[in-house]
This record gives structure tokens, sequence and C-alpha cells, in this order.
DNA sequence: ACCTGAACACCGTTCAAGT
DNA sequence: ACCTGAACACCGTTCAAGT
């Protein structure tokens, strides 16, 4: 998969002259501003600040925000890491793959976010997805409900990530409200949610391995229609 | 409902009296552009306009943008319909109020993004909570395990139907790109891919069903660890 | 061809002043 | 307690003018 340029942005006091723009550089000062500050701090005009440019700038390289979201997923997604080996434990390897995939988007906040409003096309997720299939082949699942098993893993681990992301994400007025809810319900009229309490929001890693498990083994027992 | 009225002090005799604000109406308000406009059209200065007062009034009913979020995905969430019935199908029933969670978000452009980004705690949320948990129960999944079930089918359905909803969002050319990107592959590079072809884009609607019998056959079979 | 500043049409949120 | 206009600190995108 592409290495992604590690491209330090020096402090630009210390650079003689300015660097040309190029979609490279708009992509690693993007992709740098949202690791750093989250999905607030990917604004086309903070990238073009670095760069020391007007936003306007910028639209010789790209042609608007979606599209800057789209490349910098994908700049993202070359990080991920398919094991190799062709034989052995494959449900191992594909349950590796995924979670590298959750990995590299839970360490930019915000960034499931934009995997799950994006519709990817860059050679990493093309790359990703030709390595998904191979897996499930290996796992003996058949061409065609491959497919749609493949759509399936990445809709989840991104949706997985993007709900773990939430519950970092600062918000805590709202968790705590939700928890309040849900414990707070009559016995009465929501038998159900009052027996289960704390257990509703348990587990936080087996939950996601559970999901992984879920989804796999339906896969493997849910022919295509 | 309402067109933005003309600031004009036309005398007040000729138009209804201004109705209180609220946080009911100003649910409905959002709710409602929400519905004709997506979430383009979500905004609370365009929520005060539609009422005829400045944003900042809205400041004494509703906390925040997110807030508002929140309050009207649990509006929505009212219209959700929980098929009743203790015995017989319980498969069919969990998946036509799961259908109907689905049907709800994507019928406003933008909700489903909303659900994955927002801690949900409403009434109507606990309610489709309570009657998830009692169909799984039917189903003979003990609680704990439908505990975590009913987070992995919502986060699943919520997903779906913000991917469902960025493929008919306009986004034409993405769509395209995506569509060529996979379909002008190498047979030497991406053979998974390559000998696929058009079968990664098939299914519309049969794809979202065969979804839901992975999750429920998976969850029938995983136990938590 | 590329870059730029300024402008346009928006945002959420805060605040002092009014009632 | 509620409402308001104005202000603050931002947005993405376009465009005419420059090189």
């Amino acid at each position: 998969m592409a290495t992604p340029k590690p491209r330090q942005v020096l402090s630009r006091r210390s650079r003689p002259a300015k660097s040309p723009l190029s979609q490279e550089a708009i992509v690693s000062t993007a992709l740098d501003l949202l690791s750093r500050e989250g999905m607030a701090g990917l604004s086309l005009r903070k990238v073009a600040a670095v760069l020391d440019t007007g936003a306007a700038s910028l639209y010789v390289y790209v042609a608007n925000l979606d599209e800057l979201h789209a490349l910098v997923l994908d700049r993202v997604l070359g990080e991920v890491v398919t094991p190799a080996g062709r034989d052995g434990d494959w449900r191992y390897r594909l349950k590796a793959a995924l979670r590298s995939y959750s990995e590299a988007l839970y360490a930019r906040p915000g960034l499931a976010q934009v995997a799950l409003s994006t519709i990817p096309s860059g050679p990493n997720m093309v790359e990703l997805t030709e390595s998904l299939l191979a897996l499930l082949e290996q796992g003996g699942v058949e061409p065609g409900r491959a497919a749609w098993a493949v759509d399936l893993l990445l809709l989840h681990t991104s949706a997985f990530a993007a709900e773990r992301d939430n519950r970092r994400g600062g918000d805590e007025v709202a968790l705590r409200r939700a928890q309040e809810a849900l414990g707070s319900v009559s016995p009465d009229e929501h038998p159900h949610i009052h027996a289960l309490g704390a257990e509703l929001f348990s587990g936080e890693q087996s939950r996601y391995d559970w999901g992984l498990d879920v989804l796999i083994n339906g896969v493997l027992s849910t022919p295509r229609p």
C-alpha cells in the first residue's frame, strides 16, 4: 500500500522560499490539521493559511471541500495494514485488516464521519477492497457474496469508529444524559431496559470484537438471495 | 409552512399574532426545514427566520445546534412503528421495526448522519430500544447479548441509511468516479475486483435485506465473550 | 497557468440592552 | 424571564484582476 509521505511541515520561517502549491502539499497539510485539531481544524481557509495563501488558491488543485475530504481519507487509508499469507487463519487476518482500518480512522477525530459521507474511489480504497475480497475468498465465501460482505464490513467498521469517536469527542453532557435516561426508566414501562441497567453501556473493545464476529459469522451463514 | 415573512412593519393585525416561541415550535420548524431542504436547510438562523426572530432567541429553549439535532432526531423516531404481537415471527417483526427506523431517517436528507453523530437519549429512542430488546428476547437471545445486539442493529441501520442518502444526494460525480475506479482496474493487480465488475454495485433494497439477515444470523450464532 | 484580495452569502454563539 | 440587534469569529466559493 502507498506510503504516506511523512513530510513534516517545517516551520515556515526556516524555509527559504514558499514552496509551490500542489495537491500533495494541500492534502498533507489538511491531514496534519485534521490529526491535531479534528474536523473543526480542517477547513480550506486554515489549510490555505498554513500554506501561506488564500483559500481561493487551493481551487486549482482541489475541486471543493468534499474532494479534499475524499483525498485525505484515501491518504489515511494508505496506512491500513492487511496481513499477508494465503493460508491458515484467514479470519484472524480479516479481523486484523479491519481493525487496522478502524484505528486509522479513529486516530483522526471526525474522519470516520467523513468515511461515512464520502463515496470513495481512491487507489488505497481500491487496494483495501481487493485485499478484503481475497481474504473472504480464502474463507470460502463465493465472489458475489464477498462483494456485498466487503461493503458491509467496511460500513460497519466506519460506523463503529464514528461511534467511538462521538463518545470520546467531548460531549460528556450528552453521554451522561443518555445514561440517566436509560438508567432511570420505570420497571413497568420498560422492563427490559430496567433489567439491563449499566449493561447497556458495557464493553468497549470487546464489543467491537464481538460485532466483527457477528458480521463474519453472519456472512458465512447467509447466502445471497 | 412558512415562507419567511418580510420584516416590514405592516400592521400586526394583518397576519396572525406571532405565536410565542417554545421548544416544540422550534423542533417542528427545524423538522420542517430538514424535510424540505435537507441538512443544509437546518440552521438556527433559518429556523429563527421562519419563526420571525433572531437566532439568539432560540437559545432560551435549546442549548445549541447539537441539542436541536438530537431533539429533531427523537421527534422523527416517534414515527417508527414496531409491530405488536408476542408470538410467531419475531424475526419478521424485528426486521419490520428496523426498516421503519431506516425509512424514517431516509425520508429526511442528512438525518442519518445526525443519528450517527449524536448520543441519543430522547423518549422515543428509549421506546425503540425497549421494543427491540423485547423482540430479541422473543427470539431467545439472552439479555446481555441482546443489549449489544440492539446497539449493533441500530448502528448498522443508521449507517446503511446514511450510505443510501449519500448515493442519492446528488454527488453523481463521485459515484461515477467510484464506478470507473473499480471498473477500470487491471486484472493482474486486482483480480478479485476485476472479476466482479458491476457486481460491486448491484442490489439496493435486497442488499439491505441481506445485511439485516447477516446481522440477525450472526447475533444468533455469536455468544458474548 | 497560476495566484491573489476582496466580495458574497452564509454559519453558531455571545452579549448588552431592552421588555 | 424572555426577546432582540449587533457583533464576533468563523465558513465555502466565486470572480475580476494581476503575474
